[in-house]
DNA sequence: GTGTCGGCCGTCTGCCGACAA
DNA sequence: TTGTCGGCAGACGGCCGACAC
């Protein structure tokens, strides 16, 4: 008889543990992801949701996927919740928020209003991240403490004891509590986390290639996370609903949903979704109206390095158009196509879109004389993009 | 160094295994589950597949989800592939199957054809299946063999030997090979699964509870599949896509599919799915229009015993009619309600559909005097109970 | 007939400094 | 400064029959 095993309370999976550390979420996310704010107006993009979802589920959108052809491209929301998420398997960090489509009267009113440039991304002061060598997952020792590392963001040792070690707590995402032996000892001296340490590599289920980072906050709080080597395939289990399907769902969720201006929910996956595609009005209005791009024209774009930190690279606009004219006639997503200075960038993507990249104008930038009240109704309408609006 | 066992494939999740094992994946699936037949019709129930999503994601259907007024709680559709897959991961499985329905001229006909019962599931004869107990994936030692079992499924070993032992190599649904030696041995004697075993417990992660279960085939093949103790918390990871967008798509690539006559995919996953949904239309007309039920009559069902059997559970009916009045009128899934007969079944669905069920009549069965032909264009129009067929 | 245990041996885990990149 | 290794001691994996249910 199939029946449920008792006893694991597995009902509360989401809605639980809603306060996960924010500092810690974003640590994991990356230096590059930032969410917008609960009650700000958002650009809500279906392509980039569907190519999160291609991402993860590694099939690309099926041409035999029915059109939406009164779901437009982006939809101006009301954000009304935002909520920080870990998988309890994998500890991917995710985000469910909650969107509702302006009415049309509203979308009309939209430059009327003071609209927000989303809130700098918040990551932490004390951490750091590191990713893991053969020599830290092998069974052989324990996991070795760079020393600068190990001095910004693990309480001070007493250096008169020999060897000086103390005993490490730290929680995950999860709130789960790990301890850790560390010891500075050997010869050089060095920082390492022994006891303990195994045991969390074999649980997290963590290879040589992914990182660990640990965050000393300001109430003395030590948490610590991980960042999985993005191996080609984190493909989700779709042993339960084809790809087809999702894509169809999350097309159809949205399209419901501007109809009717109800509210919709959808899951952002930073480390999984190719781009970001829930973007603050403001930032968006600014890249796409208040912005002068042309063909030609170098830009700087920011990249998250291997160490976890932000590098730009230069590139030049080559075209500007439709990424998919059929499906998503006059759409901003992706609608720049560039090229990358350096040869190292082949496997960068092809396309961005506006508001990832900081143009570089060779004349000095001047507070944009575009009135803010446009003078036809958006966004329905023909296409739009910057070079026609400034005329 | 503590790598990623080597070997995986993981780029070839779906797609190429098309031809895994059929016999060790009917026996994975369990006694209960059939798969229709390429090429035969069948009934798809958006409702059923719908369950198998809520159980898989934990959650139930939000009731702000939109009706799909033109989608019907049944189709009729031609069943043009079928596939059976494991997951990579969990080793569950699941069935892809392209439907594809009728159109509005041919759902009429479909009476006039002759119209398939289903295939009879062939579970293998040559196999067992054990729950495993605390000593089984303790690693303190191997894998006690029941004697029947060994005796019925493993090559004779050499009795003459002492103590009498030979190497099994079987083959999992992912055709990799697993290595264990087989002996007989201790006092009083008994079938041990020793070396390989623990390599075997650990890649699979399995827990005592779950199942293992050996096959062998005519060819002298021997293979080996596992079923999970159903962890209620198969909850798929949902870090991609929200539940809900889940839903609709369910609904909307059915309706999309209804609407052009165009073909869907979709997944089956018999061990996450309360019931089957996608039922060979023979034996759906059969229940539905040629079986005579009502109020107070007693029946019996069938369901799978904690040895993979299958055992009779007898019940009443309690009440005929719709599951869901307002969102799936008129529909014959779940549409008998039932009390049953052990308390110990308190657990068992209240609800059924008529082809899961064997009425018992006190008066002999006799064919069926109900015209093949229906005078009513079908299956637009009103409820169809069978009570009110049969006036 | 089979689940669990004590006993016992061998392998591997895991802590140490050496050494080199 | 830190990745990897040889050395070593102790823990645990894993094979055995005893024993009980």
């Amino acid at each position: 008889m199939r029946l449920s095993s008792p006893g694991l309370n597995h009902q509360s999976q989401e809605g639980e543990k809603k306060c996960l550390n924010s500092e810690l979420w974003h640590a994991c996310a990356g230096p590059l992801v930032s969410l917008p704010s609960v009650g700000t107006r958002v650009v809500y993009f279906p392509q980039g949701h569907s190519e999160q979802v291609a991402a993860s589920t590694n099939k690309e959108v099926d041409s035999h996927i029915p059109n939406y052809p009164n779901l437009p491209p982006q939809l101006i929301c009301q954000l009304h919740n935002v909520t920080m998420h870990a998988d309890v398997e994998t500890d991917e960090v995710y985000a469910q928020m909650t969107l509702q489509p302006l009415s049309q009267q509203e979308q009309k009113e939209v430059y009327l209003l003071p609209s927000e440039l989303g809130t700098a991304n918040k990551q932490p002061t004390n951490y750091f991240c590191k990713t893991l060598t053969a020599s830290d997952t092998s069974t052989h020792g324990g996991f070795s403490v760079p020393r600068r590392a190990a001095e910004k963001v693990f309480p001070p040792l007493d250096y008169s004891q020999q060897p000086p070690c103390q005993e490490l707590i730290a929680r995950d995402l999860h709130d789960n509590e790990w301890k850790f032996r560390h010891i500075f000892r050997g010869q050089p001296k060095r920082h390492l986390l022994t006891t303990g340490w195994s045991v969390f590599v074999s649980a997290k289920r963590l290879v040589a290639g992914d990182s660990v980072l640990f965050i000393w906050n300001e109430k003395n709080q030590l948490f610590l996370g991980i960042r999985r080597a993005s191996r080609p395939q984190t493909v989700m289990p779709s042993s339960v609903l084809s790809s087809d399907s999702m894509h169809i769902g999350l097309l159809a969720a949205a399209a419901h949903a501007a109809a009717t201006n109800s509210r919709f929910t959808i899951f952002y996956n930073p480390r999984a979704s190719p781009s970001e595609f829930v973007i603050p009005l403001g930032k968006y209005v600014k890249a796409v109206y208040h912005t002068r791009v042309s063909v030609g024209m170098r830009f700087r774009m920011l990249f998250e390095t291997e160490e976890s930190s932000v590098r730009r690279y230069m590139g030049t606009i080559t075209g500007i158009g439709d990424l998919d004219p059929v499906r998503w006639p006059n759409s901003h997503w992706r609608s720049v196509k560039v090229g990358w200075d350096e040869s190292t960038a082949g496997e960068k993507q092809p396309r961005v879109s506006l508001w990832e990249i900081e143009p570089l104008t060779t004349f000095p930038m001047y507070p944009s004389p575009f009135p803010l009240r446009l003078k036809r109704p958006w966004p329905t309408g023909l296409p739009t993009f910057p070079g026609m609006l400034l005329r």
